[in-house]
DNA sequence: GCGACAG
DNA sequence: ATCTTGTCGC
């Protein structure tokens, strides 16, 4: 199997570069607790196709839930992935979807984490100050930090630490189904992400914004190739 | 020094 | 992320 393989060395003076950048951006996050009166709700993803990144946006109505918009942007990748430095290699392409946007929303969800990152500054956060808008984190994997496996039922939650910050919930927001890592990104609070997480998360392990991005990037993905 | 490692 | 088969459950 593959449980012993390595991810690729990266090279050291890229990661000294991207270390320096994330902490500029680092210190323009802002948590707190949001001021916007939630209407529209974004959710992004990207997928790959060879040397290319297709990043999909969807807008969703709250508290209805319905497709009010989305849009797709499809351009080269120029970083290999770097745990830890993913927002370099995504956020870009992200942007340039974003700005094809004709509804402008109050809040996106993003497929990966806000703070709960090595340097608190996961691809939500990064995204959140490089459109000024606000964002939270929600990925199925954990990056950083240390929890307790939630209990079995939906709504159940455990708090992620790291180095004795509180930087995400593991939140079951399926009966029986692997938890998703929720942390908020920018312009946002962690009971705000929680909350909404879970208000969102109807039949599905993932919330409505980011699960329809997901499936739409899929859909455009055969446009794309064309 | 030995693992872990978003998408 | 992507590569991949069958299989379990609502």
């Amino acid at each position: 199997m593959a449980w012993h393989q390595q991810l690729p060395p990266p090279d050291p003076q890229l990661v000294k570069q991207l270390t320096e950048q994330q902490e500029i951006l680092r210190q323009q996050v802002v948590l707190q607790k949001p001021d916007f009166d939630l209407k529209l709700l974004a959710g992004c993803d990207s997928s790959f196709i060879g040397e290319n990144i297709l990043s999909v946006f969807v807008v969703l109505s709250f508290p209805e839930l319905k497709l009010v918009e989305s849009v797709w942007h499809y351009g080269p990748v120029e970083l290999p992935y770097i745990p830890g430095f993913l927002a370099f290699r995504e956020s870009p392409n992200l942007v340039n979807a974003y700005q094809k946007l004709q509804h402008e929303p109050d809040l996106i969800m993003v497929d990966g984490h806000g703070i709960a990152h090595p340097r608190r500054l996961g691809i939500a956060s990064q995204l959140g100050v490089l459109l000024n808008k606000p964002t939270m984190g929600v990925a199925k994997k954990v990056l950083t930090g240390k929890h307790e496996e939630p209990a079995s039922e939906k709504g159940s939650l455990t708090p992620l630490t790291h180095r004795g910050e509180h930087i995400g919930n593991v939140i079951r927001t399926k009966d029986k189904v692997k938890p998703v890592f929720v942390s908020p990104g920018h312009l946002m609070d962690m009971e705000t992400a929680t909350s909404l997480v879970l208000q969102t998360a109807l039949k599905h392990k993932l919330p409505e914004p980011t699960r329809l991005a997901d499936h739409y990037a899929e859909v455009y993905k055969k446009e794309a190739q064309q």
